[in-house]
RNA sequence: GCCGGAUUAGCUCAGUGGUAGAGCAGCGGUUUUGUAAACCGUUGGUCGGGAGUUCAAAUCUCUCAUCCGGCACCA
């Protein structure tokens, strides 16, 4: 006998192998009917699985948000069967669940396309409608091999394989056509509905290694109800239109041309943008003991050598090519590390100067893959809020913990509270005794954890030189995109001769924390352009106000305002053009400028402005004075007001 | 880098082998206007680059470049 406890709290003696459909047909045959699985001490299981143990049962119904991941995994599965239908011989291969939707991947010489996803969304449908049982079985593994040896399945062989020894190979029937999965599914293939769609197809390599042959993903998603992926569609559409590449082109703040792949071509608001955010940093990180430096942009080769980049990154480094006059060649920097020791090594240093933190806006160069390239976010030449901590041992953990928390407390600033930070750890290809590896990590990790964070756990991840942690931020459409970075080095500054004299005149190598807070100033920007969707506030507005006037009367009344606007320091300009103000309120407001200082009659005669804030349908009159020291208030940084707010 | 798709006016896009188009923007006029598009006129293109097929190519083929969606990569 088993004992089950119900949500109710009931607890009820069941015989040992009883089946989950058994007891929901028991309760009553419409829970039979709606339920779709069951989930036994909270971990999900087919509802027709036998129950031998005591346990805590629910029964899921298609609404339940634990069954949304089996609606997605057996369309799948569906998918699977309606493009092998269509297309006999196609292999399939693995198709899991993913965060908003599912992929299946096949391996077919002809590729896919997304015109023939109405033939397959059809098909799905008829499968669905066919509502063929779910059935489980357990096979040998030989048996298993052969069955899909036979049906030229060469991938599924190569699965089986991959399977740990002591689990079962289970082989899931929806009708004949059936597939090797880890299940759980649902009772039948009607439970998946018909709130779903196939997404976009594209290419990916069998287990994800780029060695392997090149399979067709297709992606989709499904839903339990067609209004959630209305809604789904619907925010994927909002999100499009946040785009950053969109609103810089909208915007006018940058561009990117065939001559520079991967290289921003600035315009002036784009620019201004980004030399707020760098001046907030230099503030930021000036009030806590940095010291602001430069570096050549290009060095020898052969530094690039010792330091180890040319033998881990040789590909992704552009180099100089030699000349009549000097045969040396010269790597363009693609990290600030190396420059910054040399300015460390510059005169004796001594334990008592530690730590020392040396900080550069440091523009590099990388050579990123072609397929890499995305708008701000990943390009080839970038701008690190970059900065070097030269410390003790001793000092790792508590540097360490000061950087995590400037990290977060300026991505506050930014409205930025959900990130998410991810520890990594040695990599394959490293320098370095594992000794020094273990000390390094052991000190990253005492720090994170005193910071009382969340965290995940990225194995083998690391830089070459240590260990890191990383701080993540998302995107509008969902993409996750590496920011902030504090890394311990153990490696470098012994490699390129580092020293300080400790309180015993020994020569000690010291430690070196690599830190970047926004990391690339570009990718920052493009972050920030989509997460206010263009909607900057005053501070980092590139144009704060514009000054419209409704008729050519008060021009000389709209000049003083727009100097006198200036002379506050406020980013303004002015529109006299000969259109209806109408007009100049459309064109601003989706130019997205924060405040419209509109000018007419009744205004110049009363040294007043009427004030439109970006968003707003109203509008309110001010006395002239009044209104732009608003403004400028306003357009005080956070951090500037918090060191008013301190003085 | 790999798989697939795209590239036509500043922007958004139409044009499937036979004389390159529209809207918006721009420019020139008229209009002096009260909070999200006044009216009239008009400029603008080696159809991403190169090669080929053809009497004839934006359109078909090849190739290169860039961009887009993924994958791989990301010091």
């Amino acid at each position: 006998m088993v004992a089950l406890t119900f949500p109710d709290g009931a607890r009820r003696e069941f015989a040992s192998g009883t089946t989950g459909l058994d007891i929901a047909k028991g309760i009553s045959p419409s829970l039979a009917k709606r339920t779709v699985a069951m989930a036994l001490d909270g971990t999900v299981v087919d509802l027709a699985d036998p129950i031998e143990r005591d346990a805590k049962i629910e029964f899921l119904t298609r609404d339940d948000p634990r069954a949304l991941e089996l609606i997605r995994h057996d369309a799948a599965h569906v998918l699977a069967e309606a493009v092998q239908t269509l297309w006999p011989g196609t292999q399939v291969t693995i198709g899991p669940v993913i965060e908003n939707g599912f992929y299946y991947d096949f391996a077919r010489n002809e590729p896919f396309t997304p015109e023939d996803f109405p033939a397959i969304e059809k098909k799905m449908r008829e499968i669905i409608a066919r509502d063929k049982p779910f059935t489980k079985k357990v096979w040998s593994r030989d048996e298993t091999k052969k069955v899909f040896r036979d049906k030229g399945e060469n991938f599924k062989v190569e699965l089986v394989d991959t399977i740990p020894g002591n689990e079962p190979i289970k082989i899931y029937n929806q009708g004949d056509w059936f597939d090797l999965c880890r299940g759980p599914h649902m009772t039948s293939t009607g439970k998946v509905g018909s709130a779903f769609k196939l997404m976009k197809v594209a290419g990916a390599y069998w287990r994800g290694d780029s060695k392997n042959p090149m399979l067709t993903r297709i992606y989709g998603t499904a839903y339990a109800k067609q209004e959630e992926l209305d809604a789904y569609i619907k925010q994927i559409e909002e999100a499009e239109k946040r785009d950053h590449r969109r609103l810089g082109r909208e915007m006018n703040l940058f561009h990117f041309q065939e001559e520079a792949p991967g290289s921003v071509f600035w315009h002036p608001h784009g620019w201004t943008l980004f030399q707020q955010l760098e001046g907030y940093i230099r503030r930021r990180q000036q009030a806590t003991g940095f010291v602001e430096v430069n570096s050549p942009q290009l060095m020898d080769r052969e530094l690039w050598v010792t330091t180890g980049h040319i033998p881990t990154y040789n590909d992704m480094m552009f180099l100089t090519a030699e000349r009549k006059e000097d045969t040396r060649v010269y790597a363009i920097k693609p990290m600030n590390c190396p420059g910054h020791v040399q300015i460390f090594k510059n005169g004796l240093r001594s334990y008592r100067e530690l730590p020392v933190k040396i900080a550069e806006f440091g523009k590099v160069h990388r050579f990123e893959p072609s397929g890499a390239l995305h708008g701000l976010m990943r390009v080839r030449a970038f701008t690190q809020d970059d900065a070097h901590i030269f410390i003790t041992e001793s000092q790792i953990a508590e540097e360490t913990l000061k950087v995590n928390n400037q990290i977060l407390s300026i991505y506050e600033d930014f409205g930025f509270t959900d990130v998410r930070i991810k520890f990594s750890d040695r990599p394959e290809k490293r320098i370095g005794e594992d000794a020094v590896w273990d000390k390094a990590e052991a000190a990253l990790m005492a720090a994170l954890k005193a910071s009382g964070r969340p965290w995940t756990h990225n194995k083998g991840e690391g830089a070459f030189y240590g260990p890191k942690l990383e701080y993540v931020l998302r995107d509008a459409i969902g993409r996750d995109w590496q920011c902030g970075t504090v890394q311990v080095d153990l490696n470098l500054p012994g490699r390129l001769g580092a020293f300080y004299i400790d309180d015993h005149s020994n020569k000690i190598t010291p430690v070196m924390l690599h830190r970047a807070m926004f990391g690339s100033l570009e990718r920052f920007t493009g972050i920030l352009i989509e997460h206010y969707a263009g909607h900057f506030p005053l501070w980092l507005s590139p144009l704060q106000a514009v000054v419209a006037t409704i008729t050519s009367d008060t021009d000389d009344y709209a000049r003083e305002v727009l100097s006198l606007a200036r002379r506050m320091g406020l980013r303004a300009d002015l529109d006299l053009r000969n259109e209806k103000i109408n007009y100049k309120v459309r064109e601003h407001s989706l130019a997205k400028v924060p405040a419209l200082l509109v000018i007419g009659k009744k205004e110049a005669a009363e040294r007043t402005v009427s004030i439109r804030r970006l968003g707003s349908e109203g509008q309110t009159v001010m006395g002239l004075d009044a209104a732009l020291k608003m403004l400028a208030d306003e357009a005080v940084a956070p951090d500037v007001k918090r060191m008013q707010l301190a003085a």
